[in-house]
DNA sequence: TATGCACCCTGTAGCGGCTGCAGGGTCAAG
DNA sequence: CTTGACCCTGCAGCCGCTACAGGGTGCATA
């Protein structure tokens, strides 16, 4: 079996069947061909990309960086600093993400955990989140742009 | 000036205009009343209950948690312990959060800024990239869901 | 009174990165 | 010739906003 039809591609690469497609719809994956019935017909290389991409992606690049990184890597003469650039740029992410992560966490032990069974009025939970002022840290920050992989607990 | 506008209460709690009337339109905030000319005129109780959400918002509670979190302030006499259950689920996502993102650091750490400057075709960061036996630790898990406050530098 | 300007209104579309579904076609086995 | 697994397209929805377009309001100044 040379050829790979979309759901070979998925259970050898772990990603969902829509999700190749929707690959293929933003252009990061190239259009395969088609069979006589129209199926798509994958290839050795298409299944070298999506691992690519599959591990990109579970170590948090988003699709426009590995549209660069696919970009570099199919030009093997370039300069690879522009590759390590990426990659820095997003381990500072990362990094500014734990960091302000860590500030929500220090906040949150603060004051999770400390009910002793009471009515709502006296509640330690509510009660700081009426009222900013009960914070000590500066919980703020935080961007969206997140993801990884395997969102989902078994994709199956 | 006992009434605000809505670029009042935006200005009092660093919400943007826009994501006050989305509030509204998510029944989030309850609808104000409205001065002759059609503005929304708010009052003392609105402007507590967006700092609530605000407060809760920048410590990365999502909006479903935020409404149980009002119902249940809303409601002085029930048990406290809801809402502390809530928090703690939360503190509980955060770390599981901050763990896989470590995972994520420690593999970037392990790659990036390693360029010694040569071409592509020798690339340590594509080279693992496209080959993920490379890599040691499991950075997989991670779940979007993450926002909190402020992704705008200054919202102004 | 006219003009300008800051502010407000509604409605809708877009972001990222998928996910899920409806309504149909293809293909091999029994 | 039917069953069932797979595939196709197209589109709507998720979250939490953000950003318009196209218009109305309200107050100060000329």
């Amino acid at each position: 079996m040379r050829e790979l039809r979309i759901g070979d591609l998925a259970r050898a690469t772990g990603i969902s069947v829509e999700t190749v497609r929707y690959y293929e719809r933003i252009g990061l994956m190239p259009p395969p061909g088609r069979t006589q019935g129209n199926y798509r017909a994958y290839d050795r290389g298409h299944l070298e990309r999506l691992n690519f991409i599959r591990h990109a992606r579970s170590l948090g690049f988003d699709i426009a960086e590995i549209r660069s990184l696919l970009a570099l890597a199919a030009q093997p003469a370039t300069d690879c600093a522009a590759a390590d650039a990426i990659a820095s740029c997003h381990l500072t992410a990362v990094e500014a993400k734990i960091a302000s992560l860590e500030a929500l966490r220090a906040e949150l032990t603060r004051f999770a955990g400390q009910c002793r069974g009471g009515a709502a009025a006296d509640c330690r939970v509510l009660e700081v989140l009426a009222d900013h002022r009960l914070c000590t840290g500066e919980h703020r920050l935080q961007t969206p742009e997140g993801p990884a992989d395997t969102r989902r607990p078994a994709p199956r």
